[in-house]
DNA sequence: ATCAAAATTTAGACTTATCTAAATATTTTT
DNA sequence: AAAAATATTTAGATAAGTCTAAATTTTGAT
């Protein structure tokens, strides 16, 4: 059942799409109210711009805003974020596995990719990846209605800088291995923060309870975790 | 060799984009002067907003454009253009192959897609399709440095309402086939102008030497023809 | 609880792309 | 070759999205 319909879809311009994506990324899928100053730096604009378009957005009833109170994605705009992102994440996928593009190339095709209007187009770019549930960066797609099932099990590889998630299993479970985990104070459910990530070797800096920790690939695509 | 490079490209906009793929139709690959009013009737606007927008082309040697005069495009015009061309066509051709779209589906998909701006990007769906040179309504496909081969061979079945072509062979040579052709008056090099094109049969009405003739898919797929 | 700092909004301006209506140039008709 | 019709351009307006600078509200420190 959709929340709403193409046409309402259709009507919204490519500037808005990109306010409510990044409303939608800053609340934590659209949840939390998230303040100007924010939406201003993650889109490298100013204040006053991101104000005036609140103000519009509120007025076609896709966020919920109170003046010098932040902002919050109604369920319609949390339904066409949901689906810009989607069809981003979509057009990743695409571009590494038909293009071979490797995955620090896709972001900014993928940005203009996300803004194409039509329905049949991304469900069959859709049904022609195999409809994947995460893109190259391990972060989840949401489905056709804008649900974003959170909380499955990735790699911890797969995971972005910044980041939380927390352990929930591993796919090595040799004694050697845990061992490892166990001396640097990693158990199932432990939270962990992706400070860092090497585009080099794929290494990163991990946060556990407020020590640091570099670990290589071959660690981190042995341990499963789920996005908090 | 790339008359423009990447750059200049980048700074064109959508619409200037589609301005210049206008005066590319319209003047058969911008060599013929373009009135000002057969743009705006093309692109559904009014003559004055065609006349704002080609000062700004004729100020970014895009377009030749004298008043009163009409426009033709510049070298630099005609390979953007082309590249627009090229993309769209490139597009046409993913949709039908790869996502199963039908021809009449693919063209406003493509209208968008058209825009997107990455080399990369087009290059790679040119290599996924194995570098067609034909889009699925039979129209050519510009190369990279934006040269459209023209005159090449194509079956008649394959030509657009309103094209000019001349015979150039058939596919069945058999007596029944080229008694029929003979009988129409069609032999090797006769003009024929394709009227209409009956979507539902693909039956086509066609012109030679001022006198029409109708003709079923099966005719018009076995006989070769070259674009004038 | 007050005041300074930070965040946010308002006011006014600019750019791009469009439009309508009026003015001007060109073409066609007689 | 003049008048009428058509085509084109100019002038002025509008809407979207952005900006700077000033005004206002909120927050946080004392």
């Amino acid at each position: 059942m959709y929340i709403c319909d193409l046409k309402t879809i259709i009507l919204v311009t490519q500037s808005e799409e990109n306010y409510l994506k990044a409303i939608f990324h800053l609340g934590k899928q659209g949840s939390i109210a998230v303040s100007t100053n924010a939406i201003a730096d993650k889109m490298n604009t100013k204040a006053s711009s991101v104000t005036d378009m609140l103000k519009k957005l509120a007025k076609k009833d896709l966020v919920d805003y109170k003046k010098y109170k932040g902002v919050s994605l109604t369920k319609k705009g949390k339904v066409i974020a949901a689906n810009v992102v989607r069809k981003h994440r979509l057009w990743e996928v695409f571009l590494v596995e038909k293009l071979n593009f490797s995955w620090d190339e896709v972001h900014d095709v993928a940005e203009q990719l996300e803004h194409i209007k039509s329905q049949k187009l991304i469900n069959g770019i859709d049904a022609l990846l195999n409809f994947p549930t995460h893109d190259p960066h391990g972060d989840p797609i949401p489905d056709r209605e804008g649900n974003l099932q959170k909380s499955q099990k990735i790699f911890l590889s797969q995971v972005n800088q910044n980041v939380n998630c927390s352990c929930v299993g591993v796919r090595d479970s040799s004694a050697n291995f845990l061992k490892y985990l166990d001396k640097n104070n990693i158990a199932l459910g432990t939270d962990i923060q992706v400070l860092t990530k090497e585009p080099f070797d794929e290494s990163m800096t991990i946060k556990i309870n407020d020590s640091e920790l570099t670990i290589s690939k071959e660690i981190a695509s042995n341990m499963y975790v789920k996005i908090n």
